[in-house]
DNA sequence: ATTGTCCTTATCCGATTGGATTATAGTTAT
DNA sequence: ATAACTATAATCCAATCGGATAAGGACAAT
């Protein structure tokens, strides 16, 4: 059973090349051919139910409709067909606006044919998104530089989960940060400077490191205090 | 020359087997094998600058001190070193807590050897970080099911410095806040111990302070960096 | 009752830092 | 062209720091 798909793109030469590249393959069918999204959304109509391709490679700048549009529109009125952003545009912005508007793969023209291809039938028979390893990367730099919380989670409990600082050793910390000297913690908090001192030593070897600038360091970046 | 290599992971058939691969490859050279978290960054502290691995593949289920907090730690000490996740998990949440922590990489070890070291000489050539396909589609589904915020810099404008330090400066002053001393400092710029000292001396008085820690503060909460 | 953890104090020692000072060469400004 | 600034380099010295080690008391957990 050969997989249903449509393809949207502005540049005629893109769709024939690709379509050329799928039907050579054996295992594709191309149901549909659109040029924008206008197009595209305006032929799904015409389609009866069991002619809805099952992916649908989606070109990114084009005119009438974009594909994030097409995407956003289609992905609501056909839930079980799959949209994977095919395109030349690897910047954050339209990665992360075409995976919100509910894409379901990304991958970029500078693949080879074969490798689109492959990945395509890869997603078949796994149920994975296809996704080009420069793009996956960016992904994972957007979860990681931007403030996500998983739904159901606690979200990131640095402080407990990795480093067990005992509350005066924070409280140390905290002022070992300031930059104090031990004289100047020990007199801050009652306690002689050779006590304050064993409690920096301690807390060094708690967190791995031999000196006030790296403790300063995994303090500030990974929010102990 | 060869991609240096960590490699931490609490079974030993596995470490033998991937450093075998690894090294058969002909590119890397495994600098280090640590059994566990603690057990890693132990070892860390006792290599020098030149000896400190490109790329730690990491498992994450380990005694004593677990993935994670190895790579919130180890991420936060080396920031030039990328950590590449090893395991055989794959559920949402570990991965998310990973990437969180700062992993560059995702590998899934059901992955083929040659996959694995494919991938990662191709994160080598292209900069990117290495993400077994799998994976590469469940953080996108975690952008997709979650509050994302695109974060472009929120300008902060870099008040042209009350304090003007000169380009030298700064620069030095970049590297004494990653805690390095005199000594290293000066091998990195090329220029005598001496002169880096002066020179930290220097930025010490046009900032008013009198010491690493304090000047620390100020790079940080003025962000002069 | 005993183990374990935390907080406290202390000493010794080598390594590192911070301060003061001097000096030369190259660049920029006026 | 001359002064001012910057980057370089060195030495001396006192203070501080990091590491190892020891040990007593408080308190909780078993």
């Amino acid at each position: 059973m050969p997989i249903r798909i449509a393809i949207v793109d502005d540049r005629a030469s893109n769709r024939n090349i690709l379509k050329d590249k799928l039907v050579r393959h054996g295992h594709f069918k191309v149901m549909l051919i659109a040029e924008d999204g206008k197009d595209f959304l305006q032929k799904m109509q015409q389609l009866d139910q069991e002619e809805l391709p099952a992916v649908v490679l989606m070109d990114l700048e084009m005119p009438n409709m974009d594909g994030v549009a097409a995407i956003a529109a289609g992905s609501s009125l056909y839930p079980s067909v799959k949209f994977v952003v095919l395109t030349i545009f690897d910047d954050e912005d339209k990665i992360f606006k075409a995976i919100k508007a509910g894409a379901f793969g990304y991958l970029l023209k500078d693949e080879s044919a074969e490798d689109i291809t492959d990945m395509l039938w890869q997603m078949y028979e796994s149920g994975a998104g296809p996704i080009s390893p420069g793009i996956a990367f960016k992904i994972l730099q957007l979860v990681q530089n931007n403030n996500l919380t998983m739904v159901g989670k606690p979200a990131y409990v640095p402080q407990k989960s990795f480093f067990d600082l005992t509350e005066r050793e924070k409280e140390i910390l905290a002022l070992l940060v300031q930059g104090l000297l031990y004289k100047e913690i020990g007199a801050k908090l009652n306690i002689s400077t050779n006590t304050a001192k064993k409690h920096v030593i301690n807390i060094y070897n708690k967190l791995h490191v031999n000196s006030r600038a790296q403790a300063m360091n995994l303090a500030y970046e990974k929010g102990l205090l």
